[in-house]
DNA sequence: GTATTATTAGAGTATATACTCTAGTGAGTC
DNA sequence: GACTCACTAGAGTATATACTCTAATAATAC
């Protein structure tokens, strides 16, 4: 493997770990046990190596929000991109964390992330007017779609956050894929009020496989949310 | 006024225009034209004064989501908190920014945003239990209410981090109050399936107040958000 | 083989950051 | 006037951070 990819996956792994924030250029070398005058013969500045990886979380959330156009949309379609939206999400958890620093810091990545995001909402809001040609939902107007899609797209990606500042553990590290996954609960949550009879007890059936575990999985706390 | 509360004002106005991250406490003395060392004679350090900041947005936010218990819940009362929780939003938008961050520093933070978390939540889905009772909404199951409130607050909590980045510009600086309250449509969005219809209309009228205006008030995006 | 180019090591640098230490100052008290 | 004590100045420190520079080595081209 290429030292330029390596630095890449490694970079990923440490900024996901541990946070952007607390993970230096000279971290990374080390981690890799290479010089840093290696790494930045390979990368101009820390924020390269970032850009490079939000190309990639980009290519993969695109990839997983194609919508096929030639034929009608089905359940398994629907819970296909809630659980790949989840996974990709949890591959580059690191980057909703300190986005807003991150497009502080890079004018690409602000215009970037920008299209980025409306794609993402033309994409959400693509699938509920196809969910309702399915007739898994009731039709909307688009002006809903649209408000709708959006509150999707925030619950989606700040799942995550809440989870890690819910957790009353000292490091924010244990966090798993399932945890992150009971987000589809909070998704489908949204969905319920516009669900056709036909589909209802289905989706219902579907979200409550992602029903977060009761208090208790944790020792520490009173509160609704461990 | 007194050099300590000068302290937290001017950290508080500092972390709110650039971001915790970009504020250093030998910004915040030179701000006041103090020196560090007069600043660490009142602060142990930079997470106590974030700590106490915290305090106050605590007591703030507290003292807007006090349910009465006295007397039905009205529409006005609803919209009140709205405004109100947004306004604290506001005034302490740091602070949400690097959430994550500033709670792995701090355990007592941690511990204390926990709690305020799960009393927001409490406080939200009692609002959602009255507005039932007053009949504006149809009620729900606890369960169900629950989703919903936490689904509340994801919105809430992250409609700011979203602004700043849905903006093209360079710096997230130009953001305000107005386009803050935005976030009120979004919320109401969530609440369209559920209203009564006694109260459709007067919900949905005060929704379209906070509609987002048009693209087309910036010049650089051909996206649905600017 | 020689020239060229890609890659790497590793010491080094300028700056920043959180924080400390010492030496006070000024307002009140007895 | 001596004393206390809350408060303040400002130089200083240890460490970290992003990044640079030089020189060397490995790979490839001719």
């Amino acid at each position: 493997m290429k030292t330029r990819d390596k630095i890449l996956l490694s970079s990923l792994e440490l900024f996901n770990e541990r946070g952007e924030r607390n993970v230096t250029t000279n971290h990374i070398a080390a981690n890799l046990a290479i010089s840093p005058g290696n790494l930045y013969y390979h990368f101009r500045n820390k924020s390269d190596i970032i850009y490079e990886i939000f190309l990639e979380y980009e290519k993969l959330v695109d990839f997983y929000l194609d919508i096929p156009e030639d034929r009608a949309m089905t359940l398994d379609d629907m819970t296909f991109y809630l659980e790949s939206v989840f996974d990709g999400l949890w591959s580059y958890r690191f980057f909703h964390r300190d986005l807003e620093y991150l497009l502080d810091s890079d004018q690409r990545l602000r215009q970037d992330y920008r299209d980025f995001t409306n794609r993402c909402l033309a994409s959400i809001s693509r699938i509920f007017e196809k969910l309702a040609e399915a007739g898994i939902i009731e039709p909307q107007e688009e002006d809903l779609r649209s408000a709708m899609s959006l509150n999707v797209w925030l619950v989606i990606t700040n799942w995550m956050a809440f989870l890690k500042t819910a957790h009353a553990a000292e490091e924010s590290a244990c966090l798993t894929l399932t945890e992150l996954k009971q987000g589809i609960y909070q998704v489908l949550t949204l969905e319920i009020p516009y669900l056709t009879p036909a589909y209802r007890e289905r989706v219902m059936a579907l979200r409550e496989k992602y029903r977060p575990a009761l208090p208790g999985n944790d020792s520490s706390g009173a509160g609704a949310y461990t």
